[in-house]
DNA sequence: CGCCTTCTTGAATATTATCAAAGAACGTGG
DNA sequence: CCACGTTCTTTGATAATATTCAAGAAGGCG
C-alpha cells in the first residue's frame, strides 16, 4: 500500500489520513501486466474501467482515418488513466503500453465510494482533473502557436515536471521510453523533423542524449524558450473541506 | 430563473428537480455587463470567481511573450467559465468579450453548496468537466494533425453542436461574432490563411457566408472531412446517484 | 461622408513534410 | 558470441503548406 505511486502523487498535494489512504489503496487491489507495445484497449471499446499506473509508461491516442495519429496523453507511474472517458460509454481514445507495464483497473463506479465517504479526496480529484485541463490548454497553445524547437522543449519539461512529483530528487536526467515517431505523434510533427530538432537542441547545448536517457543541460533556457509554467508542483487546496472521512 | 441558459444546458442531460434548479439559480444571482471587446480579467489576475454566460460570446486566451496569441476556449451563453482555474490562485488565461455580454460571477466556493447538497449535480458537473477534456483532446488532434481546411471544419462544427444544445431548432445557420484573426488564434493559423481557406470552403459549396452569418451547406461533408464526433449531444448519466437533493 | 477595422488577394519566403537511403541499435536464434 | 532481421535514427534532396509582407476593397460606425 505504501508503495503506490498514486497515493504518493495525491499525497504530494494534501496530507492523507489513514482512512483516505485505505480508500485509495482499495482502488489498486486488482493488477494486470502488459508487455511492451501491448494495446490495453482500442478506440470505441466498451468503457468500463479506469486504470492506475503502477509501473511503466503508456499513452492514449486517437487515429485519423488516413493513418495520422495523435497521442493525447503520455501516462507515467501514479497517473490515473481514463477520467475523461467518465462521460461516455465507449472509450474516446486507445491505450498502449510504451514499455512493460503494470496497471490497476477499477470499475467506473469505484469513484462512488470516494465521492460519498471522502469529500476532501473528491475535492482533490476534481481539482486535479481541472488542473489537467489547464495543462492541456497550455499544450494546445504550444502545438498551435510554437515552432518545433519550442514544442519539443515544452514536451520535455512537461515530462520532467511530472516525474519530479513522485521523484523529488530526480535531477535533470530521465529515461524517455518513446520512439521519435511517438514523440512526433505527441507534439504534432514528423519523426524526421523530431530527429533534426533534437539534434539541434543537442548542438545548442540545451539537452544531452545517451540512448533513451535525456538530460536537460540548460533547463532555464528551455523554460525561457517555451514560457513553461510548472502546473504540477502545487495546486490550490485552501478551499477544500476538512478531513473527516466519515462525514 | 427559467430563462437561464446554464440551467437549460444542464437540463439537457438530466431532469432537474425543483431544489436543484433553485441551487443553480442562486449561482446566477449576481450579474455584470461588458461591452464588446472588454477584458473581464487578465492572465495571472487573482482568481476569485467562476462566471456563467447569460448573453453574448467571450473567449479565454493565452498570449506568448512575442505577441502570438492562442484562444483556448470560445464561450457561449449557458457556459460555465473558469472551472480549469479551480486548481490555482491566479488565472491561467485571460477573458475577453466578443460582443456585448452579460455574465454572472460567483465565488470559487459556491460549488461547496452543490458538492454538499446535490450529489447528482456534483456528478453531472464532474462528468461535464471531463467531457470537456475529451473535447479538448479532439481539438488537439485537429490542430496537431489536420490541415487548415479540416481544422476550420472542426471549428465550425464544434460551435454549431454547442449552440444546438440550448437551441435545438437552430438548423445549419448561425451568427459567428469572431473576426478572422480570432478564428486564426483559435485553430492555430494566420488571419490571411483563414480568409483563403474560408473562401475555398465556400467555393466548394460546404459553407455559405453572409456578413457574420455562417451556413453549413454540406454538414455531412464537413463531418466527414474532419471525422467530427459530437460530444455535446449526450453523456453517460447512468452511474449517477438518484436525485435526493437533501441526501 | 470619412475613418477605422476587417477582409481579400497576390507574391515572396519559411517551416515543416515527404521521400529515400544509409547507418545505428537491439533482440533473437543459430 | 556472432549473424541477421527488424526497428529506430540520421541525413540529404525536394515538395507542400502556411507565413509574412503589402496593398487594395469592403463594411460598419460616428
Amino acid at each position: 500500500m505504501t508503495d503506490s505511486c498514486f497515493i504518493a502523487k495525491l499525497g504530494h498535494y494534501i496530507d492523507l489520513s489513514t482512512e483516505e489512504k485505505q480508500l485509495l489503496a482499495a482502488l489498486e487491489r486488482d493488477e494486470r501486466d502488459y508487455p511492451r507495445h501491448a494495446t490495453v484497449y482500442q478506440y470505441e471499446d466498451v468503457n468500463r474501467s479506469f486504470h492506475i499506473v503502477r509501473r511503466g509508461w503508456l499513452y492514449s491516442y486517437i487515429d485519423l482515418p488516413d493513418g495520422r495519429r495523435q497521442i493525447v496523453r503520455v501516462h507515467q507511474p501514479g497517473d490515473l488513466i481514463g477520467l475523461p472517458d467518465l462521460a461516455f460509454r465507449q472509450t474516446t481514445s486507445a491505450l498502449r503500453a510504451c514499455s512493460e507495464t503494470v496497471i490497476c483497473p477499477m470499475p467506473k463506479n469505484a469513484l462512488d465510494t470516494i465521492f460519498r465517504r471522502a469529500p476532501r479526496l473528491t475535492a482533490l480529484l476534481f481539482t486535479l482533473s481541472n488542473r489537467d485541463q489547464v495543462v492541456f490548454l497550455e499544450l494546445l497553445r504550444a502545438i498551435a502557436r510554437m515552432d518545433a524547437r519550442e514544442r519539443l522543449a515544452h514536451f520535455l519539461l512537461d515530462l520532467a515536471s511530472r516525474l519530479r512529483i513522485t521523484n523529488p530528487g530526480m535531477g535533470s536526467s530521465f529515461r524517455l521510453p518513446l520512439s521519435q515517431q511517438e514523440i512526433a505523434d505527441t507534439i504534432g510533427l514528423t519523426n524526421v523533423y523530431v530527429s533534426k530538432t533534437l539534434g539541434r537542441l543537442e548542438r545548442d547545448g540545451m539537452i544531452a542524449r545517451d540512448g533513451d536517457r535525456i538530460t536537460l543541460t540548460d533547463e532555464p533556457g528551455l523554460v525561457e524558450l517555451c514560457s513553461f509554467v510548472n502546473r504540477y508542483q502545487q495546486v490550490d487546496t485552501e478551499w477544500f473541506p476538512i478531513s473527516d472521512t466519515a462525514k
